[in-house]
DNA sequence: ACATTAAGGGGTA
DNA sequence: TACCCCTTAATGT
């Protein structure tokens, strides 16, 4: 396999404090993947043999429920660890990996986990914010879930992923990776059908503009507002 | 305030 | 063509 350039590395979080040679050491290290849109990465339950950096794309992380249906429980942006089951003393994988779009990704085996823990600065700290943040943000959707009107839900889960992966345009932000109806439901706790209502209304008002599995919000406040206040 | 059902349009492999 | 994504109206809880 070709050598893996090193400004891959460089500047992303986990690595930044690291000289080149170290940088050098963790690529030659590592597993270079690409995969397809829809293409699963790992599944939940399965032996965690790996850990991950996503280099580019996006990612869903799923996990399925006793009834069959899957949920959606957040999704993953380049420069992020992902699959770092070694973090949570865990050996299997605690939910399932699908790209959400056309992704690169590097992995290394986890027996080199204690090792990157001890002598990579920074790479420590880098886990356990993205541990935190993770968690962190599946509770506050849980709890969305639970508590608040529809309506607010998908608008907030609109704006989380127009924070996470933004794209800037003239008319507005757009979501980086290709999203359906059905994805949007899969994330609120709700039908496509209601999804595809809520969408054609806020394009009514002009908060948003969306074509098949792409989305525009042009006006990002309208957003805040129905995810804050009671309709 | 929501889900479900039904019926259809349009794009793409 | 079959299949996927999306829309809308009517009806059900």
């Amino acid at each position: 396999m070709a050598k893996l350039d090193e400004t891959l590395l460089t500047g992303l979080p986990p690595f930044s404090k690291l000289e080149q040679s170290a940088i050098r050491g963790i690529l030659d290290k590592a597993k270079l993947h690409r995969h397809n849109e829809r293409a699963v990465i790992f599944n939940e339950g399965q032996a965690a043999d790996r850990f991950f950096l996503l280099l580019d794309g996006y990612l869903r992380v799923i996990r399925s429920t006793p009834g069959g249906d899957q949920i959606i429980l957040l999704h993953i942006s380049p420069g992020q660890l992902f699959g770092i089951a070694p973090a949570l003393h865990r050996d299997t994988y605690p939910a399932t990996a699908v790209a959400a779009a056309e992704s690169v990704a590097l992995s290394w085996p986890v027996r080199l986990w204690p090792e990157f823990m001890s002598r990579y600065d920074g790479f420590a700290t880098e886990s356990y914010r993205t541990l935190g943040q993770r968690l962190g943000q599946i509770q506050e959707t849980l709890t969305e879930m639970a508590t608040q009107a529809v309506e607010r839900r998908v608008a907030s889960a609109v704006l989380r992923m127009i924070s996470q992966s933004g794209r800037k345009t003239e008319s507005g932000i757009e979501i980086a990776f290709p999203v359906t109806r059905q994805n949007i439901s899969d994330m609120t706790g709700t039908t496509l059908h209601t999804v595809s209502r809520l969408l054609s209304a806020w394009e009514r008002a002009g908060i948003v503009a969306s074509t098949r599995k792409h989305i525009l919000v042009m006006k990002p406040h309208e957003l805040v507002m129905l995810s804050e206040i009671q309709g």
